[in-house]
DNA sequence: AAGACTAAACCGACCAGTCTAATAATTAAC
DNA sequence: GTTAATTATTAGACTGGTCGGTTTAGTCTT
């Protein structure tokens, strides 16, 4: 319990300020529990992080897979328009104070080779699942056979992130509106 | 003299490692200066900061600008791609330790509102020059007429800041190069 | 002499992380 | 079944270091 209090703490305060910017204090505060507690249960701040990390990106992935991979009545383009979508509604509800955890780590300094790595393994997982994505829209004539799914999923992701930092600084959808409409010309 | 180490100091460190995650004592002796020249001279680490940005992005746009509206010869898509196959180059050159300053604000915590304004303004103006370029295109019938150049040039700049987020983090152009190819199909 | 500038000691606030001690929960002994 | 021993967890005062920023004193230049 002590622990879940923490992860949900990290994962609120990190995905609004950046790891950096959340003190330990902070977190003690936000999660209720006390400084002996945090370091019994993690080594240190930042494999706290990467804790916080892994469960955000497997949450996430699961529900991307799910819609990017099992919605058969879809285009890929429909499947990937659909996820996008419905995260910007969600970044919309909360007032575009939380981005992508993910994604905000990709920038993140301060931080050790280990939480790098581990950021780009997860980003990896993510843009392979759009890859999949693409060529299962290939194998149904969906989408023209000479695009390089690799570099379009790579395009997308790496868009999306881009567009939600744009996101959080004008607190606009705009710019996520802008990456969605794009989509029709590069699918 | 004084002013402009710490200027050229902060410009170095600030891309290298962001603002938060460098101190004042680290610009300090980078620039090796001592502290009451720098409050001679700035008011604050974050008016510095300000400084800094507001000379890299003014430096940066009149090459920007230089290359996407006075290359009367070259097509929008051409002068957007001659620009940014040039920052890819400077970027691999450097291994990929410095990217985009006015990017990598975009999702500094831990600053003020002030400082968030002025990078979204002068985000704004880069994307201006974009559209612009992209409006040339269209009078020269170089560009679809039906192109919303507005929503053009915001994916393109995200994208790209996006792109660089992942350079960074993978020590790797792919992601750039990936942006690049995307641009045949957009434009 | 006056203002621009340098120099560094110093300040309180905050940082992640440690330490010791008290308490709660679980297992073992009888 | 009760008590004793052991471990898991909580609690927060405390440490050493770093942060941005201030202050005061001194040194140039004109």
């Amino acid at each position: 319990m002590t622990k879940e209090k923490a992860l949900a703490a990290g994962l609120e305060l990190f995905s609004q300020k950046g790891y950096s910017n959340v003190g330990l204090a902070e977190i003690l505060k936000t999660a209720e529990i006390p400084k002996g507690s945090f370091y019994h249960h993690f080594k240190s701040k930042e494999a706290f992080a990467i804790q916080v990390l892994e469960r955000y990106s497997n949450c996430g992935l699961v529900n991307f897979k799910s819609v990017l991979l099992e919605q058969k009545g879809l285009s890929p383009k429909e499947r990937i328009k659909t996820f996008y979508s419905d995260r910007a509604n969600e970044f919309e509800q909360k007032q575009f104070v939380k981005g992508c955890l993910l994604g905000d780590s990709c920038s993140e300094g301060g931080v050790s080779e280990e939480f790098k790595a581990f950021v780009g393994e997860q980003l990896e997982e993510w843009q392979l699942t759009i890859e999949r994505c693409l060529e299962e829209g290939k194998e149904n004539n969906q989408i023209s056979k000479t695009l390089d799914t690799r570099m379009m999923a790579s395009v997308i992701l790496n868009g999306w992130e881009g567009a939600i930092s744009r996101m959080k600084l004008s607190k606009s959808r705009q710019p996520l509106d802008d990456f969605m409409q794009s989509l029709d010309l590069l699918i």
